[in-house]
DNA sequence: ACAGTAATGGCACTCAGTGCCGTTGGGAAG
DNA sequence: CTTCCCAACGGCACTGAGTGCCATTACTGT
């Protein structure tokens, strides 16, 4: 696998002829699965969010939206066990290696665009309007702040965290246009919080 | 001006011989001044990064966190009127280009740490904790989702646009646990309300 | 005028990505 | 078993971004 190379001798020494001849194919054949190098650590996201979809549809019309919404990153961020630290190593380069950083913006976006359609289609207005288009920049800095504290303690789980970071706008917002984040208390009590203390 | 070519034929059609060459420099001087084509259309963003900076530390310590911040994305974000039309192109370029999306993600990186810092100074925690950097992702949507919208209209102000999606955030945390955003009204009477209405 | 230094830009190289096209391999049909 | 056909394969050559090296040029102060 290209990721074990990416991991072993970093992203940017390794050369696509490299990946190439490790899997026994040409590097003509490597194009033509993926489009660019910079795809190689992420697998077959679009399935990933072909699922997050169906999931999002699947859930009861009276869930508030926040809810549906991070149940849905909840889900979609579920591994096996087995996979995790897998998973691990192929987020740090997904976070961490500029190349990929600036990539994975575009996969970002079509993420967003699945947030924003179902937030839209709740709101009843144009998926390109501001407030689901907000909605989908929100909830993927939840994800991504908290995939980056994850990534920072080998032993943290994933789910407290995306809690915490919602959390984190609760207490911004929630307590009322008087009161600033500095005021109530700090979300940073967020990895205490059990599970599912942050969902309402 | 290397823009005027990327409006003119497209970013991708236009190579760095064909910006070089209508500079009146060699190629290779333009990298010494530019790392990449991508940085381009950027210009001097640190010197705006350091503007933010001093901006938010000479704001008032009892000014609310999310007011602050919001202060400071809208100064961040005011160009001179004559600007404006310029200011339009380079966003559309920046917002829509492909490989130009991709790597303005590492210019937010820097502008969402400025952001994440004074959070996190005020917050009284540290730079690289949970809160401050969601509160770095959120306010990058914020103004990302806004500028979107902006694009959308010709005739479009950035301000207000700014303060409904912030709205949003408002209306989805602001009512309560018990009411998703399909409750409140929606923040799409944005543009309606007057210039300064959102900032409390 | 001149020595010293910084800026310049030509040259050649690496690597990602692409178009073209000949080769191969594995059925399906005879 | 042979032949035909189609799709996958992959070599080759090309473009374009980005970089190291180094000779040349332009500018500085003396």
């Amino acid at each position: 696998m290209a990721l074990q190379l990416f991991i072993e001798r970093g992203f940017d020494e390794t050369t696509v002829d490299d990946i190439a001849h490790a899997a026994g194919i040409g590097r003509r054949t490597l194009f033509r699965y993926f489009p660019s190098k910079n795809d190689l650590p992420w697998g077959d996201f679009e399935a990933g969010l072909q699922d997050m979809r169906t999931f999002l549809a699947a859930l009861p019309e009276d869930l508030p939206l926040v809810d549906a919404l991070f149940a849905a990153i909840v889900d979609f961020n579920r591994f096996p066990a087995e996979e995790i630290p897998y998973h691990r190593k192929r987020m740090e380069l997904l976070l961490n290696v500029p190349a990929l950083v600036a990539h994975s913006t575009l996969r970002y976006a079509a993420w967003r665009e699945v947030i924003a359609d179902f937030a839209a289609a709740r709101l009843g207005v144009e998926a390109d309007a501001l407030e689901p288009r907000s909605i989908g920049w929100i909830f993927l800095g939840v994800s991504l702040s908290a995939y980056e504290q994850w990534l920072q303690r080998e032993d943290a789980d994933l789910v407290p965290l995306l809690e915490s970071a919602l959390a984190v706008l609760r207490t911004m917002f929630d307590a009322g246009p008087d009161a600033g984040p500095g005021s109530g208390p700090a979300a940073g009590a967020g990895p205490a919080a059990g599970p599912g203390s942050g969902v309402r």
